[in-house]
RNA sequence: GGGCCGGUAGCUUAGUCAGGCAGAGCGAUGGACUCUUAAUCCAUAGGCCGAGGGUUCAAAUCCCUUCCGGCCCGCCA
């Protein structure tokens, strides 16, 4: 087996067999921040998606938003007056900020921002709307026709008892507008209602047409059938035995007489030994925290290069270097070098609408703590040292991963920052190199600008009698040529300590493109003290 | 209690469905380039494929047992 089919083809593969046309499935419930073992999710389905439409399979890639879910508790980060609420769908709540139009809304609106930051275009569906524009009612009228075939599956797939008051529907009391204290006692198939008493004392009649929803297990087969859905990934969580997957599938093959669904079960993202974030308090790692650090293409390529089932073990210290590193060496390598399968991953990570520039995170590392971190700044290196600056959005999303990277995560021989006077270490350079320091600046000075490489051949040359800085050195030594040894080290290092007041620091030749040059004559030229001025 | 997934080089892993000489990247070591900040190029070393048994001409791969790690399940996703 010499070539290696990446794992979302090979799901492409099995389920077009089987399929003209396919539409993988995801469902989030936005009930709190959706956190990063969901964007593993959709990332998946993406894949998949992908590699159906690469593979000229039509295919359509879905999100459904189960925003009609009923609040299960007052979480940690509500308000305590929301107890109110607990059992009422989250649709039909008050938002927690004020300003969305409902309770769902506010995790699904930066949920649907992350998405797209990641290339990830689904069409989006919101659970409520699908039960009240009544998609859902022929389920709901088979599900409680065949109420006790259902519980009859559940019972033996599952393991457990459905007392004699369950119902695979739950009726929203019309009093109070919870779903979760109403009892269902009889319907009617022919005027499409359900009646139902609730312990708040009210009881009446609710249309299935929004007037309720499926409990969770019959609502996912049934959504199956109603959208069509033949590929789905979904956490581990639905997959063990007994669990909604495998009485899901039952209840779509007996009840609502459709195949279920070709599974990708996926594992979860684990956050490596930051304790404060994920441990102790239990709650995980939200997108938005991901993608702090992360440059969204380096996280589709960090879960697309990971098979489903394994773990993802994400440490954002040195390791997302490394992942970084060998993201971008891939990107930029020869295409001729590169292996099939590594092509394809390539592909798989990349997605039409990410964010995509040429600037190497490395190198932004650089930049941005030449500038201070000020944008204006940047974008003045940036066009120096020639890269593209129109896609200003995607250079400020780089910008903010650097910063936090820096801030969070950075190991201290990544940090360094140009000091505003000369380096007090400055007195200890030799004569050698500040002789050095001068002609630099002498040169800087002749030159218009000179590039990344300019800056470092002109270093590295220094050490060859015939280059101009060689004839510098020693006409300001006043020595004959002959008695003069260059180290590029010590020049390297002159220039380290004259910016910095560190014996290393970034790769020079970025470094140097990256500074003013009028700040690099005027500080090369003191650290060279009156060596420069007898010259 | 029941179940799911993983365990392959120091690290991250491919290969397991369909048995056929165990592959890659990073790191390490040596060398080249006497440009170096985790630079580039070349080379080398590194494996009882978690353990035990079985099936087979042949097992990382299939079957049984077992250990380690992660997780799920009480219909509330």
């Amino acid at each position: 087996m010499a070539e290696v089919t990446h794992w979302a083809d090979i799901v492409a593969d099995e389920v077009s067999n089987k399929h003209e046309k396919n539409v993988v499935a995801t469902g989030i419930t936005p009930s709190g921040h959706i956190h990063i073992g969901n964007m593993r999710e959709v990332v998946t389905a993406d894949a998949v998606y992908k590699a159906l439409n690469d593979n000229m399979h039509e295919s359509t890639l879905i999100y459904l938003a189960d925003n009609f879910d009923p609040l299960r508790k007052v979480y940690p980060f509500l308000p305590e007056h929301y107890s109110k609420y607990v059992g009422n769908p989250i649709s039909e709540i008050p938002c927690p900020c004020g300003k969305c139009s409902n309770y769902a809304e506010h995790f699904v609106k930066p949920f649907l921002v992350s998405m797209e930051k990641l290339g990830i275009e689904p069409k989006v569906y919101r659970a409520d709307e699908l039960y009240k524009s009544g998609y859902y009612t022929e389920a709901i009228k088979d599900a409680l026709v065949n109420k006790d075939k259902i519980a009859k599956i559940l019972t033996e797939t599952s393991g457990r008892e459905p007392t004699d008051e369950w119902s695979p529907f739950n009726a929203i009391c019309r009093a109070c507008g919870k779903m979760t204290s109403t009892k269902v006692i009889s319907f009617d198939v022919d005027k499409e209602t359900v009646d139902y008493i609730c312990e708040c004392g009210f009881s009446g009649s609710v249309s299935m047409q929004g007037g309720g929803k499926l409990n969770w297990r019959v609502d996912w087969p049934a959504r199956w059938k109603i959208l069509g859905v033949t590929v789905e990934p979904f956490g581990k969580d639905h997959a063990s035995r007994g669990g909604s997957y495998d009485t899901g599938k039952r209840i779509a093959k007996e009840i609502f007489n459709y195949e279920p669904p070709y599974p990708i079960v996926y594992e979860w993202i684990m956050l490596a030994n930051k304790g404060a974030m994920s441990s102790s308090t239990g709650i995980v790692v939200s997108i938005d925290d991901m993608l702090k650090v992360v440059p969204p293409e380096v996280l589709r390529y960090l879960i697309i290069k990971t098979k489903p089932e394994k773990h993802i073990n994400f440490d954002p210290s040195i390791p997302l270097l490394t992942l970084i590193d060998e993201y971008e060496k891939l990107k930029t390598m020869e295409i001729e070098k590169i292996s099939t399968y590594n092509k394809r991953l390539l592909d798989l990570s990349k997605a039409t609408g990410i964010c995509h520039t040429d600037i190497p995170f490395k190198h932004m590392v650089t930049i941005y703590q030449v500038a201070h971190g000020d944008f204006e700044k940047i974008l003045e290196i940036l066009e120096r040292v020639g890269y593209e600056t129109d896609n200003r959005r995607c250079i400020q999303e780089l910008i903010t991963n650097v910063q936090n990277w820096l801030e969070m995560y950075a190991p201290p021989y990544a940090k360094f920052s140009v000091k505003e006077t000369l380096p007090s270490k400055a007195s200890n350079l030799n004569k050698v190199q500040r002789a050095f320091l001068c002609s630099l600046a002498k040169i800087i000075s002749t030159k218009e600008e000179l590039s990344g490489e300019q800056y470092h051949n002109l270093v590295y040359q220094a050490k060859e009698k015939e280059s101009v800085v060689y004839k510098d050195i020693v006409q300001i030594l006043n020595i004959h040529e002959d008695e003069l040894a260059i180290n590029p080290k010590d020049l390297f290092k002159a220039i380290y300590i004259a910016t910095l007041g560190t014996d290393s620091g970034p790769k020079a030749g970025w470094f140097l493109s990256s500074l003013d040059r009028n700040f690099l004559i005027s500080r090369f030229n003191e650290a060279a003290g009156d060596m420069c001025n007898e010259g």
